[in-house]
DNA sequence: AATGAATGAGTATTCATTCAT
DNA sequence: GATGAATGAATACTCATTCAT
């Protein structure tokens, strides 16, 4: 399910079951992570990969269908972290904290996200250009505005359910966007950005609670 | 003599004054810009460009140094454009209008700018990837905030330069990633993001305006 | 890992270990002196070479890192021989030889080389224009000077180290030089160019071995 | 005669002899010249001698049929002097020199032209490449063969004809190529290598001068 | 299953020469 | 004659993928 074994262009060709395989699955992803820092999206190999990694290119194409099936997969990956954070603290923790405790948990759970992983953004924007991955790409960006569903519906129950969409959607950019653009390089300063953000996202939330005036 | 550019590896060649010459820039650029919508930014590549315009690849190379060379002319013709919109309605108009009128008045025109230029977004997009076409993003940003500040000095004339700087810098930033994933497929409902972009932009000044408390 | 070679911009990338490899080089490296026999140094490219060695060009570069890599190692295959034949007919042998005989056989040795090998002069005097491959080739004439060092040291014992090199040095470029040009089609009566050059050097050794006045 | 005007796809296409034209033909030689030095003989193209010589492309097509004849313009020029300094000091001179006058004479004028030119061994073994380009070498080769021969008929009146021409076609061997090697940077102790040469060539005549036995 | 040598289509750029103006 | 924009064939090197072993 989450692992369609049909056989699309995109998914991992097989689930890697025995240590070994499993291993070398995760060597590949760490490896193209790495790579992805020190030669860029498009400077990445198969044979390259396969050597960084240590095993012969062959066995990559026991795993992978093709070279685009690993940004993949290394994306999920990355997707599965993102969304996490993005849920929020969980259902308990969220149940008692203000509205405003979940954005600051969730952007900064990015900024960390963002700090731990250089080489996100890398694969994000490279991801853009493969039209296949930017599927992927639609795909994870519909999770996101789930998630924010969630609070958007908590905290503007009277908005119609395309407008409470459309406010997810806003927000999952904004997420997305910026988490790419504030862990680039030219915002030393990440972390006033960080809370400038929140700011943001709080100031865009409680205007649309406060029913304010569209038309001025 | 006279038209010798500084061999910069980015800037055209030859500036383009015999009819026939600028014809065929603009057709290349006409071209690279519809080839960015149908085959992606990689799928470009000299050869095809020069088919496709109906001139031969040496005469591509007697306008531009190389491929991205013909990137970087078409972002700025792009730029000149968006930083126009971007810099309001012009002088007298903005005296007479309240600043939720420019915010409107720039959102408008960069939505119809994408929708008049779908290659926008690709070509933006494309050019994160090659390092030296980056600078030139770099370059343009900073535009886009000087531009920024001039609203934000007037809006928040009690921030600090710094505060100031970075509210213009966060608006860039919104404003450009914005621009590209609004005018991306997958938003239809294009009016309607925008709208809410609207909303999001002076929300977010307001706040910052009524001096809101950060820390809750 | 065993043979993993400093990559070297002009070092063979892999050493071909396997039968079907070494054939395959040895297949490259013919083709590319019959080449330049047939076409000059300049007219030589890497897509020809793999057609005439009837294997895809990919192929040369398992092999070789670049073009003037496989230049490079065709000179070296020549220049082994060369130095064989420059340090004379072996110690025992020599011992029992006047220093005339050595010079005889050393050109003897050379222009049986030359008639061997035509397409020598012309990856020699090639190597000259591609400043990488010159350095190739001062490290060549200096294994040359050390050769002719020894015989010189024996002949000369009571000249200065720095005159016992200068006229190795020149002997050096005699035999180069002369290697080179002697072969060239221009001396068909080639025999007699040999015979005169022996003459030449055990003038000029003897000369300096009667330590002929240089005023004059 | 010297300058055949039968379409020889090498000889100067038109003998200039308008002010202007003579002087541009000159302008291109002296570029070629320096470029030779500054970027290597297959650095040169005709467009960049052009713009270096401040003349449209198109007029280098009227003084000359192709690239080639260029190099071979600029190669006669250098070949007149180098015959000049090879002919010797001068007829009356030359009556009241001893030989070895003349030897240390034109040696010296080698040295001093290879100073005065260093574009000259660049052009020189370049135009090793270029089948047709050799052939103007040979044709030059054998007017040094000439001039020498005037003093070997005088040294060695005794020998055969074909003796004589062996003699002077080694010497003119031996100048030729130690005119470029004794240039190039490694010999910066170029002053040490000429006078080893002129005891070189000294004792080679003397050598033949005395009727040395050849057999031993 | 595992390997890694082999494949060859694909691509940016150059430059000698021409010829319309 | 003079110009210099136009031309397009030519060329080194890469890399995703396969498949014989």
């Amino acid at each position: 399910m989450e692992h369609v074994l049909i056989e699309n262009p995109l998914s991992p060709r097989r689930l890697p079951k025995q240590l070994r395989s499993r291993q070398r699955v995760e060597k590949i992803l760490a490896v193209v992570g790495d790579l992805l820092v020190e030669k860029g999206f498009e400077g990445i190999n198969t044979n390259l990969v396969a050597e960084k990694a240590g095993i012969p290119v062959g066995s990559i194409y026991q795993f992978f269908p093709n070279k685009y099936a690993i940004f993949c997969a290394l994306a999920e990956l990355y997707f599965e972290e993102l969304i996490a954070i993005n849920r929020g603290p969980g259902r308990e923790a969220a149940a008692h904290m203000p509205w405003e405790g979940i954005i600051d948990h969730v952007i900064d759970g990015f900024g960390a996200f963002g700090r731990r992983n250089p080489s996100f953004p890398i694969l994000w924007s490279g991801m853009q250009h493969t039209p296949d991955l930017r599927d992927q790409i639609t795909l994870i960006n519909q999770k996101a505005v789930e998630a924010n569903l969630v609070m958007i519906e908590r905290l503007l129950p009277h908005e119609t359910q395309a407008k409470q969409r459309l406010i997810a959607s806003i927000m999952a950019d904004l997420g997305e966007r910026l988490l790419i653009s504030s862990i680039s390089e030219r915002h030393a300063e990440s972390r006033d950005v960080m809370e400038e953000l929140k700011f943001l996202l709080k100031a865009y939330l409680r205007a649309h609670m406060s029913g304010a005036d569209r038309s001025a």
